[in-house]
RNA sequence: GCGCCCGUAGCUCAACCGGAUAGAGCACCGGUUUUCUAAACCGGGGGUUGCAGGUUCGAGUCCUGCCGGGCGCGCCA
């Protein structure tokens, strides 16, 4: 299965390779001037650079050869030599037939069997509260995640906790300051601990701005708090009890973040996870000549010679002892690939993208110590900074971050509010209505955030965003939801879709639309950027809704016909569910 | 100083290995409901793709320089 564009790139590509050509050149696409043709392919051009020929000529002999291709209908040579296709309406209905009639629409597999791929996202810290910042790596991560699934990986998302550098020790030398005579901070007792934190989460929560508050105006509150990391990750006993307590209420906190959203983690380790492996990576690192000492911290020099530009070492032991987050990436690597071994094709992460130079140094040490040569295959998705409408990075109107929470309820609000406005959900009742807005709320906020590219900077604006209208998610939504009700009221009626295709000048434009998916599921997939499925569904909904603005389907007279729309509206229908499936975006029953 | 990213309609964004007349949404103007959900549909205006060169049959896309914005550059994560 593949798309109709691919169909015809091998019939044609086929052709050129009989002239000696390469058969890539018989790359065949949608046409971008709709009013000339179906389909286009551009070979003849970069074929007559390869052969000294005129183009036109090229064009000319391939078309020739074409002429009795029973899937086309229209073959002509345009411009310099563009070749211009139309299909006919027979082979356009068998594909979608061939489409119907596949579980995944037509979408191949990518990955071989049991190949699996760990995706690290969401940006998750232990104690501190999950705010606007953590909204993108959330969200790509997630579609990243059901993309990748998709294609046949098995992907398993990892929060990677961040619960183990200096603002662990922030948090601990903070307590220590207000409670001074709590058990934890007795060095002459190793135990046992209270089972239960002497602490709330939103206690825990306040205590970390001010610790770090505390650090920035006091050097001598940053050295405790430093020699408190450090024998933290030493394994001071009271420290670990409390840091524990820290682990067990953050993570409740994170899970109903994530829940809110739909997003989940199979995996949830932290960079402590790795904190035994350590030294073992050290040495390892020794013995392949790997290290050097510099400024009294350890390094990991990954300059290369063809370095254009300067490349600093990754730090793997500070000139106080404690580790980095480069320290604890390079270990969690080696981790994963002892944990999963050949099967790990590729380990993806999604950060901020001022990160690069981190992953980069962390990608190289990895290549150099040999975790990761031919496999895994290390991918940093870098995403942009999200802006509030004035261009600067996002703040609430006060001038605060934004949480998390507060983010997922205004949208669920606005949709809530939108739903009482439409009159529409007057015989709903109040769990259906809230699981409506729910969906619709969420869903506008990833629409909005995955419809741009990943790495530009992007400009948040909650108004717009909850408008609802034009191309937004709940938009989307809206049209999935429309069909669902037509093929109710069809089912209703004892009319149910069919299995042929009959293609009509208000069929054509929706039909051929529905034959582009596997190629757009594809560049998505290859590039990590989720905006083209965002960009396909769009078309989509909009081609079904003027399409159904055009027909009336179920006062169709022509039972055939009939049958026909309403097979469309079905693929239609599968192909809306799956796309904004992909983008973690659920359609409601009705709305 | 060195390096990376970005600059497209009034605003927010697209544009698949370089392809034909650069597309959407919002906003603005006008129209559509006795039939399947109007969170909809149809039509209209709106562009020297930051600037200047270059490569090419062909450049928003590639190369060089400049202007403007963002970010990064060993002991924060």
């Amino acid at each position: 299965m593949t798309s109709l564009a691919e169909k015809l790139s091998d019939v044609i590509g086929a052709v050129f390779a009989a002239h000696d050509l390469p058969e890539t050149l018989g790359h065949v696409r949608v046409s971008d001037r709709p009013d000339l043709a179906q389909f286009q392919c551009n070979g003849a051009m970069a074929a007559a650079k390869l052969a000294k020929k005129n183009p036109r000529e090229i064009a000319n002999d391939i078309a020739e050869k074409l002429k009795d291709e029973p899937a086309l209908s229209k073959i002509e040579i345009a411009g310099p030599g563009f070749i211009n296709l139309n299909i006919t309406d027979e082979f356009l209905a068998m594909h979608l037939a061939g489409i119907t009639g596949d579980e995944r629409l037509g979408v191949a597999a990518f990955a071989s069997e049991g190949e699996e791929i760990v995706v690290d996202y969401g940006g998750a810290n232990v104690a501190k509260a999950m705010h606007v910042g953590h909204l993108r790596p959330t969200i790509i991560g997630d579609c990243v995640k059901r993309i990748l699934d998709f294609a046949g990986y098995k992907a398993l998302g990892d929060v990677h906790m961040g619960d183990w550098g200096l603002p662990m020790g922030q948090i601990i030398s903070e307590f220590e300051e207000l409670n001074p005579d709590w058990i934890y901070f007795d060095s002459d007792i190793e135990g046992p601990y209270p089972e239960t934190p002497p602490f709330s989460y939103s206690e825990l929560e306040k205590i970390y701005p001010e610790a770090s508050i505390a650090c920035k105006a006091d050097s001598a509150r940053l050295e405790k708090a430093k020699q408190a990391t450090k024998d933290l990750q030493d394994g001071r006993p009271g420290y670990r009890a409390l840091w524990q307590h820290f682990m067990g209420l953050s993570k409740d906190n994170l899970k109903r973040n994530f829940d809110s959203v739909g997003v989940h983690f199979e995996i949830w380790k932290g960079e402590a996870d790795v904190n035994s492996l350590i030294p073992a990576v050290e040495k390892d690192l020794r013995e392949k000549g790997l290290v050097a000492e510099s400024e009294g911290a350890l390094v990991v020099p990954v300059s290369e010679e063809s370095d254009k530009k300067e490349m600093p070492p990754l730090m793997y032991y500070k000139s106080d002892g404690a580790m980095t987050y480069g320290t604890t990436d390079l270990a969690t690597i080696y981790d994963r690939v002892q944990l999963y071994g050949e099967a790990l094709a590729k380990i993806v992460y999604v950060t901020d993208k001022r990160q690069n130079l981190h992953f980069e140094q962390v990608f190289r040490a990895a290549g150099k110590a040999g975790y990761a040569i031919e496999a895994p295959e290390l991918v940093h998705i870098g995403f942009g900074t999200l802006n509030g409408p004035d261009g600067k990075p996002f703040k609430t109107r006060d001038g605060g971050v934004m949480r998390f929470d507060q983010l997922v309820s205004m949208a669920i609000d606005k949709a809530m509010q939108r739903l009482m406005e439409a009159d529409l959900a007057g015989d709903f009742d109040d769990s259906e209505k809230q699981n409506i807005a729910h969906k619709v709320g969420v869903g506008a906020i990833k629409f909005a955030d995955l419809s741009n590219q990943p790495h530009v900077d992007y400009i948040f604006d909650m108004d717009r965003m909850v408008s609802f209208e034009g191309k937004t998610g709940p938009y989307l939504q809206y049209q999935a939801v429309r069909i669902k009700s037509l093929l109710r009221k069809a089912e209703g009626q004892g009319d149910a879709p069919g299995c042929d295709f009959i293609i009509k000048d208000e069929d054509r434009a929706l039909a051929l639309l529905l034959t582009e998916m596997p190629d757009v599921f594809e560049l998505a997939l290859q590039n990590y950027m989720p905006h083209h499925i965002c960009e396909y569904a769009y078309k989509l909904a909009s081609a079904f809704s003027s399409f159904y603005a055009n027909c009336h389907i179920l006062s169709e007279k022509d039972e055939a016909l009939k049958a026909s729309r309403l097979a469309l509206c079905d693929l239609s229908r599968r192909q809306l569910e799956l796309t904004l499936g992909w983008l973690g975006i659920e359609v409601p029953e009705r709305m």
